[in-house]
DNA sequence: TCACGAGTATTGTTGAACAATCAAAGCCGA
DNA sequence: TCGGCTTTGATTGTTCAACAATACTCGTGA
């Protein structure tokens, strides 16, 4: 049977449906934990079963969903473990990209328009999108590094972050604040000192560390 | 509760299948640049179309292969801009992770143990197993940083990184001398300097660069 | 209550079939 | 001869149906 036209000829559609899930899960439509049954996916997504193993492939690799042979394919639930390893791999490679960036980097012009992006959106109390330009000021950052390499599996670090942002009620609360944190990063950095630049960033994400174990815990003892 | 044998069951057939192509990549027995055909591999492997088609999707997802819609996958032929980014990256990773480790981690007897098994490949002239214990040297080093994820990242990179390898036809001039560079830098780590090591850990990767860009350079000019 | 086993549901894997696309061979006119 | 067009063949993209292998459920009996 024909299905609707595909938007993009050039992508294929296990690459589509592998971005679909994607969003889904960063957007938090499933629950951290819950099985993603093929069958079920199949008939929602309107692919078949091969396809839709070869999204979970993908997926399963980024660390985004869990597969556990013959049981199937659950949502990765992050435990505070992942959640001090991400942390410590963010201040590994953010705080050093910073550190040894170029003044003028092109990537600049990306943070600025990222902080730009998410205070508008925390006008109209979008705070999913917040998070989103939050993550896009961070993977700029990165950028400053020059590597598409790192820059893919940065990306990949914040997207499985964001599985664990999931468990969080209060979106304001973890997106807000970081909108003029990233902001005094941004000027600090462009005002020429990198040295200070650098120590703030780490000291928020340090906080933001704090702020997501904080809520992991609260989550655990209500009933997790 | 019953006994499983883990080996067996717990690899669904897709991974081995996976494993088994990505061997045969690091290894070098498919050129560059040339084309994995779908049927060709699955009577070779003696596996379903389905079931390969995962196995690329991983691959590709690694960079080991270039997957051209509608064209096939390729072997990634990694070029200078690639084996700079590359080496950058390593760099990046592997200096601010020895530079940063706790000098009595577990992790440094790997890298011991990585060395003295390259020095006996290096007898028996067991090229591509030299290759493979620096790799695992240098592998220790990034396990120093303490995260799994950084980790899986790195030996991606490796493997990429020795698709490159594979154009160079001396491989005793390509891994030999580097048996006692890194251990020269796991004993002046060993010995307490670590900004020393760090030092020497830089200057070995900065040769290695010159020497494989070196290698490509004379791969293009003899008609590749 | 607990162990055990049959039955059911889900995943793992295969093979075939058709559609979509690309690449090369052949055709035609200028 | 050359460039552009069509055709043709081969390969990939996707679906479907079937069966095998495994995990889970639930009822039975001691």
């Amino acid at each position: 049977m024909k299905k609707q036209a595909l938007e993009d000829r050039s992508r294929s559609l296990g690459e589509t449906v592998t971005s679909g899930i994607r969003r889904l899960l960063v957007e938090g439509a499933f629950a951290p934990g819950q099985q993603l049954s093929e069958m079920a996916l199949c008939e929602r997504l309107g692919v078949s079963r091969n396809t839709l193993r070869e999204a979970f492939r993908t997926l399963a690799h980024e660390g985004l969903v869990t597969h556990q042979p013959h049981r199937g394919v659950f949502v990765t639930r992050p435990g505070p473990g992942s959640i001090v390893e991400i942390y410590r791999l963010r201040r590994f490679i953010e705080c050093r990209a910073l550190s040894e960036a170029w003044p003028s980097h092109p990537a600049v012009k990306e943070m600025r328009a990222a902080v730009e992006n998410a205070r508008e959106r925390r006008e109209q109390k979008d705070w999913l999108a917040v998070g989103t330009a939050n993550m896009a000021f961070h993977g700029a950052i990165v950028a400053l590094a020059d590597s598409p390499r790192l820059d893919a599996f940065f990306s990949q670090i914040l997207a499985e972050l964001r599985l664990a942002f999931g468990l969080m009620a209060d979106k304001e609360w973890l997106h807000g604040p970081y909108v003029e944190m990233n902001q005094q990063v941004l000027d600090t950095f462009e005002g020429g000192d990198t040295k200070a630049a650098v120590a703030l960033l780490e000291q928020y994400l340090a906080q933001s560390e704090r702020v997501v174990l904080a809520a992991w815990e609260r989550q655990v003892a209500s009933g997790g």
